[in-house]
DNA sequence: ACCTGTGAAGATTTTCACAGCA
DNA sequence: TGCTGTGAAAATCTTCACAGGT
């Protein structure tokens, strides 16, 4: 089941050097998890704060546009080798520079979007998708009455010629926007096709080789997040005294 | 000089005490966050396991067809207080009714949708909303071209109408689908009317009273996450020794 | 024999707080 | 003075491993 690469516990907890030499890569550095997925954010951050003409923001202000504390930017930050000027703040377009290197969007990554639903339509037709470096390359649909039609100037294929069609034109990450019955099925062709990253729409868990990377994008999932809370918000109160939602400290503004 | 534009972020100066208030089940227990968001998980996976007939799942099972490992499913599963059986395993419905309750999904959660573009309209016509216990119950555009019309059997109001509408229709979860430019400004509005949960698409950081919840679903964030593990895998491991991937399994979230 | 529930260890992430530089 | 970069502490999350019930 669960594959064991490394058993041995490890050695000492003395982070400060990394014993292991990663491959001679400049830049090398590991960024957590984490942060990466905020660097997305702070990149949309600084276009905006580029777009009002600053040259220059301080991890304070950056921090607080982007919804997190200033401590948390900057430790991100320092991942990635960045450096700021003490006293002044992080150079704009040097750090969106730095950053969109370390995401890998120097380079272009064609994408394949599977199902051309109401979602896949929406998707297709996201003006951020091919204008920021990820050109939609292929369209796909089991249906017979989608397949040959164009989208977005895109010609929808039939699904079994997903291998074919995204070796041919060098897809790198496949979307799936299937129905969860087909979502596994068309993953596998992806997989097969050499597509190592998906992001996955489909209301399904998808079993994949482990060095394919898959991210989730589950409505369902996040409205019973919201559920949650919002059935904690009552009961930490209504269990008293009956009352629908608590007093609000905020009012309209 | 400064960017943001509203009111304190989710974090801020006042949040010096910033111990989030502990998520909290009737019974007293403290459900951590990360499993929350896996407990909707689990809650399908049942599903499917229910639809085979079986009645009773190991943790082994269970956990596999989710994609975490046992240790995990186990331990988050007794954060809700649930009990299997030792030697049998988890009776399916039984446990599918604890995670509902503890998720809250025992009582209904109108929802509202504002902007009904692309992804509007996908979303209204998800059926695993209103199929769900979360009744779509108001549909808000600012486009003269589309108040009025009716999806999914909704009439579009005006934006303008999201106070009133949301209050009279007793609307607790928002789903934002506008474009990035609008969304503060709706989400003001949906807050002003007492919606305390958001589920935001626009591709934009939401600046909200502490006591409201925001869920983000940002397809750039998704790409661009996805783009540094493809730049990675190239990059990095590329002459490692001959042995297997280096890439570490990493788990849907 | 099998499988859950959980204390404890380990890993990761967040936050604090301050040294040090422009 | 103002702000970055970062050790170190704290908080959170994951995994291990086994006690204990069936």
């Amino acid at each position: 089941m669960t594959v064991h690469p490394k058993v041995s516990p490890a050695s000492d907890p003395t982070k400060s050097d990394h014993v292991v030499p990663r491959a001679r890569v400049p830049e090398d550095r590991v960024v957590p998890e984490a942060t990466v997925a905020r660097l997305a954010v702070y990149l949309r951050v600084l276009g905006e704060v580029a777009a009002t003409g600053s040259e220059t923001v301080s991890s304070e202000d950056l921090a607080s546009a982007a919804g997190v504390n200033s401590a948390k930017l900057r430790k991100d930050l320092s991942y990635i080798g960045s450096n700021g000027t003490r006293g002044v703040g992080y150079e704009v377009s040097r750090l969106m520079r730095q950053i969109e290197r370390v995401l890998g969007l120097t380079q272009r990554h064609a994408v394949a979007v599977v199902g051309v639903g109401n979602l896949g339509h929406a998707l297709a037709g996201y003006s951020g998708f091919s204008g920021r470096g990820f050109p939609l390359c292929a369209l796909f649909d089991v249906d017979p009455d989608l397949v040959g039609i164009r989208v977005n100037g895109i010609v929808v294929e039939h699904t079994d010629r997903i291998g074919e069609v995204c070796a041919q034109r060098g897809v790198t990450i496949g979307v799936i926007a299937t129905p969860g019955a087909a979502a596994q099925s068309v993953c596998d062709q992806l997989v097969a096709a050499g597509v190592r990253s998906i992001l996955n729409f489909a209301p399904v868990v998808l079993q994949v080789p482990e060095q394919v990377e898959v991210r989730k994008v589950d409505l369902a999932v996040e409205m019973q997040i919201l559920s949650f809370h919002v059935a904690r918000r009552h009961g930490e109160f209504a269990a008293r005294n009956g009352s629908a939602v608590p007093a609000r400290a905020v009012g309209p503004r």
